[in-house]
This record gives structure tokens, sequence and C-alpha cells, in this order.
DNA sequence: TCACTGGTTGACTGACCAGTCAATCGGTTT
DNA sequence: AAACCGATTGACTGGTCAGTCAACCAGTGA
């Protein structure tokens, strides 16, 4: 009895190597080989556990994403205003970053703004995180705490553009990225879309 | 007498195929001969006018951004409101986006959102966009037509992204683009980024 | 002790493609 | 008409990997 120990373990080995290789030097440019030694393991592992060097990435994205897609439905579950929701999304995003740079970073760069690869590949799973956006903002109008002459679609595009931005310049180095500016992103984030940088 | 015909010809050709073959299928599983081949050209004749497949790409690249420099810097000069430069600079990319929307595409994709590739070989050029931008934002402050709580550099990064996203959502058809949403667009986008989205 | 099984190893192969280069072409000059 | 020269051609090469596979190893059960 007691059988199976490592089975998981090594699977799990492969996908934290992958994160950091990946990170490093960008899908294209990693060879299934620098996973293996990242992860101090055998070539041929990989290939036990995966069926391809894309689906290493697509788990990674998948695992992560829909963890995602939980938060924004989560929070808009929640009883709190439309702007709090907002609020809440803007903050799981930038925590994600701040917990585990290395995994957004492959998530955004390889994935969600590689339109021509896997952002293709996972188009439906990205959309449903504008959509739900999207879906906050419509009950918002409803509520009438938002303006009813701007496109739930177009706000909310607007407003994970302006994340995905951010993280983007934090990830490139762009703009800084202590904790102070981490905390400041979020409430600027929601201050920027809903009150606008014109003064009320 | 009355010497060179051709030598700008051909070059062009070949940079006008590029931008029909990246915008289909992709800089990365375009081949060279996909290239030579839709400019109705010989594979080799590729090499006499660019050094690399790369070149070809950053030919195209740097021709349309600085472009998009010029009109940002032009706008910025032009004795208007802040707000109203604002307007121009999101009017021009959307433009840019009606006026040639394959080129845009691959501009992008493949550079301004390839972070690992292109996008890390053309960052002070891409910066400058963003800094334009922000001392846009910086002015507007200054002349008390704009929050001062709200850091410029954020506000760039911010407006920058929602426009991007935009584009990226008419480049994968996931919001429609027809000349009406692009009107649209390019007012809402002014309008969120100074108004928010809630009611004033 | 000995088969059995599933995890583990890494050398090898087949395909792919960017970039090279020697040959050719067409127009110009002397 | 002969030498010249830049544009043009496309077959070929060298290097790079993703993915395969046959062998190996360790734990288990009989």
């Amino acid at each position: 009895m007691a059988s199976k120990a490592p089975p998981i373990d090594k699977r799990r080995q492969i996908l934290d190597a992958a994160i950091r290789v990946f990170a490093r030097q960008g899908f294209h440019s990693t060879r299934v080989s620098d996973i293996a030694d990242e992860a101090g393991v055998a070539y041929g592992l990989v290939y036990h556990y995966f069926k391809s060097k894309d689906e290493v990435l697509n788990e990674l994205f998948s695992e992560r994403w829909s963890l995602l897609l939980s938060a924004i439905e989560e929070s808009d579950r929640g009883g709190i205003s439309p702007r709090a929701k907002l609020e809440a999304v803007a903050g799981f995003i930038v925590d994600s970053y701040r917990h585990d740079p290395e995994l957004m970073k492959v998530i955004i760069v390889e994935v969600t703004r590689a339109a021509n690869s896997f952002g293709r590949t996972h188009l439906a799973e990205i959309r449903r995180a504008y959509d739900s956006i999207a879906k906050i903002v419509a009950d918002g109008q409803e509520a009438e705490v938002f303006r009813r002459d701007i496109d739930p679609t177009f706000a909310s595009m607007s407003f994970y553009g302006a994340i995905e931005q951010l993280l983007s310049g934090w990830i490139f180095e762009v703009i800084p990225a202590s904790d102070t500016d981490f905390d400041q992103a979020k409430s600027l984030l929601v201050a920027t879309i809903c009150d606008g940088i014109e003064p009320r």
C-alpha cells in the first residue's frame, strides 16, 4: 500500500521549472532541454508528463486563468457595489503579479498578448474574462451608478487593457514596481476608469 | 542617363508583401520564401535588400512608429486643450488602423506586444510614445485641467493600454469594427479616461 | 527470488528553414 | 562588341530542435 509518492511531484517540478525558464528566456527560445535541466530531470520525462512543449504552457495558462475567472465571478457575486467589484478584480490581478511575477509574465507575454500563437488558442477563455467584467459594468448601468452612454464591452476592454499595460510596464521595468506602487495602482486604476482624470 | 528605375520598387514590393504575409500568418510562421512568393520575387532578392528576416519587420515597424511619434508630438505642439490633444492621439491611432489594418496588426501583435522579441528591441521607441502622452497629461495638470493625484505616467499607460486593447479586439474580431465603431471609439476612449464611467 | 510495472533516462533522427553564393540577366559605357 | 556592374535567381548547406524510443531502474507482489 501507500504506493504513489512521486508521480505528481515531478510533474509539478517540471511546471515550476518551465515558469522560470519561460519567464527568463521566453517560450520560443527555450528548448525543452532547458526545462528539463532547470527541473533537474531527464529530457524524455517532460514527454512522459506532457505531450508537447506547447502543452506545458497551455497547462500553466489554464491553471492560472481559471483562478482569475473564478475570482472575477466570485467578486461579482458578493453583494458589493459595482465599483468595489472592479476594485476586487484589479486587486486580484495586481496581487497575482505581486505574488508570482514570473508566472504572470509568462501568461501575459506568451499567451494573453501572443495573439498569433497561444492567444488564439485560448481566445475563448480570455474572452470570458472580458465578458465577466463587461457584465459588472452593465449591472452598474442598470443600477444607475455607471453612465449608460459607455458600452459595457468597451469599458471592459479599456479597463482590462489598462491593467495589462500596467503589468507590462512592471514586467519590462518601464515603470517602478514597489509594494507601494502596487497598492497605488489598484486604487488609481479604478479611480481613473470610474472618476476620470479630470477633476470633479 | 536616367539610370535607376527599379531599385526602390522591388524593395517596397517586398515590404508590402511582408505586411500581408505577417498579418496573415504571423511573423514566426512565415518563411522568407513566403514573402518572396507573395512579392513575386526570387528568394535571394529579399536578402539583397534586407540583411535578415528580422530586418524586414524592423523596417516596417520603424517606418510606421516614427509617424506615430510625429503625430503625437505634432498634436502636442498645436495650441489646443490637453483633452483635445488626447483626442488627436487616439484619433490618429484609430485612423491608422482603419486605413491600414494589416500593418497595424503586424506592429501591435509582432512588436508592441511581443515583449520577448521585437518589443525588447524597440523598447526605446515604444517608450517615447508613452513619455509623450505622459507629457500631455503632466501639462494638463500644470494647467489645472487634470487632477494632480494621478501620476502622468500611470495615466499614459492606462490610456495607451486601453487603445491597444481596443485595436486588439478589432484585430481578433472580439468586438465589432465598423466605421461607426471606430468613430465612437475615438470619443469614448477620451471620455472614459477624462470623465470616467461614473456619471458627473 | 523473480517477473512485472510504471517512472526515468538520454542518444538519436527527421524535418525544417534562415541565410549563402555562384551563376545569369539586362542595361550602360567605352 | 566587349567589358562592366548591379539586380536577380534559386539550389544548396549548416545548424537547430521537437519529439521518439529502446533501454534501464526501483519498488511491489507472488
